[in-house]
DNA sequence: AATACGGGGTC
DNA sequence: GACCCAGTATT
């Protein structure tokens, strides 16, 4: 048997003797298995739990659909952020066959503003999965439910333990806080071995026939009393061995190596107000189906090198310029509109928007001169134009002239999405 | 093992 | 600002 977390322990414990370090806290967990610290972990933690849990709408349900969904929407979003949405999806998409069967247009626009957007599209080609190999029931075979898309590690244990009680791991972010803290854990919980030794702690840990409320209750721990900052250990239900508060390191718990920040990117915008039969329409393109926001719809804009603070980007707005130029436009000089922050994961951008309107009578003439028809759709220069944008092929862009009402069909990231309804709002005031 | 992938709340 | 959140897929 190679376990991995023993194996490293081991080999580490013949030369510790000699430096005399301590045996790897996974050792020293294992060993402690008669101890009443184990016990009394469990025992205390599900009497807090019994008491103390929150209300949330997928726990009026043992419906594994819900469970999963959920789940999925959980994935590095706080509760609050979640429930809304979790209500409004559940309304649409009621059963796993039913969301299997949805336009995929509209899984990902319940999805708008949630993030990290290939969910939702994993969620439903899951749906599709459940429909066609298991009759449209969640499967309660740990093999099954770890190959539906978008369920990892931790999914599958929340989906196995929460929804079928099965004794089965579930470590996500607050398990490892919580476990971290009340051994003492000092490995780094960024790296995946640490999460792999969790796992292997959980099981021991787990009384019986009690794994839903158990894994559950780890992370309702971790969200309400064992928090981040500053953990409430005077009102924690096993702060009394709680090894980390013990020896004054709760705070220093757990280990994390930081994140890095986010690459700093200029970018410019335009938002072209259509004339004429396009009146009241903004111009919008469709992203590429793969990479960043992948699928969702956005106004156009290219990379800009100047900072910003530089008041000159001639060259810049020149390459826009040529970017509608390329779709067969004309229009008015362009004038500042706004400037938009948003951060992703690993991305800043500094959004500049500039604003113009069409001049189709001046299209029209153009057209009549070159012979190119009024009614242009995207000729492959604009693709071109993009591909040097390097957002993606280009050669799939679709381009879409949207009055206010469509913003109910198609789904735009939130920083576009702030720029449109800032855009609409204020055109229905004059 | 590292990186891509959103968005927002909190201290 | 920095950190973190009921993580997964891809490389």
């Amino acid at each position: 048997m190679t376990d991995p977390i023993k194996a490293h322990g081991k080999e580490a414990n013949e030369t510790d003797e000699a430096i005399g370090r301590e045996r790897t806290a996974w050792e020293r967990i294992d060993a402690i298995e008669t101890d009443e610290s184990k016990a009394y972990f469990s025992r205390e933690l599900l009497i807090w739990y019994d008491r103390s849990k929150r209300d949330l709408p997928w726990r009026r349900h043992r419906d594994p659909y819900f469970i999963w969904v959920s789940e999925i929407m959980l994935q590095q979003t706080r509760v609050d952020t979640v429930i809304p949405y979790f209500h409004r999806f559940i309304e649409r998409f009621p059963t796993i066959r039913e969301l299997a069967e949805a336009p995929q247009e509209d899984v990902v626009k319940m999805w708008e503003g949630l993030g990290y957007y290939s969910r939702a599209r994993n969620l439903q080609a899951a749906a599709q999965q459940i429909v066609e190999l298991h009759d449209g029931q969640m499967p309660s075979e740990r093999e099954h439910v770890f190959a539906l898309k978008g369920v990892g590690p931790y999914t599958a244990g929340a989906i196995l333990s929460i929804a079928f009680n099965r004794p089965e791991p579930a470590v996500d972010g607050n398990v490892m806080r919580v476990l971290s803290r009340y051994f003492l854990i000092e490995d780094d919980i960024a790296k995946p071995k640490t999460r792999i030794g969790m796992e292997k702690i959980i099981p021991g840990l787990i009384p019986e026939g009690r794994a839903s409320d158990f894994n559950q209750a780890l992370m309702e721990l971790g969200a309400l009393i064992c928090t981040p900052k500053s953990p409430h250990c005077l009102i924690c239900p096993v702060m009394e061995h709680c090894r980390g508060r013990i020896e004054g390191m709760e705070r220093d718990l757990p280990v994390k190596t930081k994140a890095k920040k986010p690459r700093p990117e200029q970018r410019l915008a335009v938002l072209l107000e259509g004339a004429g039969e396009r009146e009241g329409r903004v111009l919008v393109r469709r992203r590429p189906r793969t990479g960043l926001l992948a699928g969702m719809w956005e106004l156009p804009h290219i990379a800009a090198d100047s900072a910003p603070e530089a008041q000159d980007l001639g060259l810049e707005v020149g390459q826009l310029e040529e970017l509608l130029e390329d779709l067969g436009l004309s229009w008015s000089p362009m004038s500042p509109y706004m400037t938009a922050e948003h951060t992703f994961s690993h991305i800043h951008w500094t959004m500049r928007v500039l604003t113009a309107r069409e001049q189709p009578e001046v299209l029209a003439q153009l057209a009549a001169e070159s012979g190119v028809p009024y009614e242009v759709a995207v000729p492959e220069a604009a693709a071109e134009a993009l591909e040097a944008d390097e957002a993606g092929t280009g050669a799939e862009v679709e381009w879409r002239w949207i009055a206010e009402a469509d913003m109910r069909e198609i789904a735009f990231p939130n920083l576009f999405l702030n720029i449109l309804n800032r855009y609409f709002g204020e055109a229905k005031q004059s």
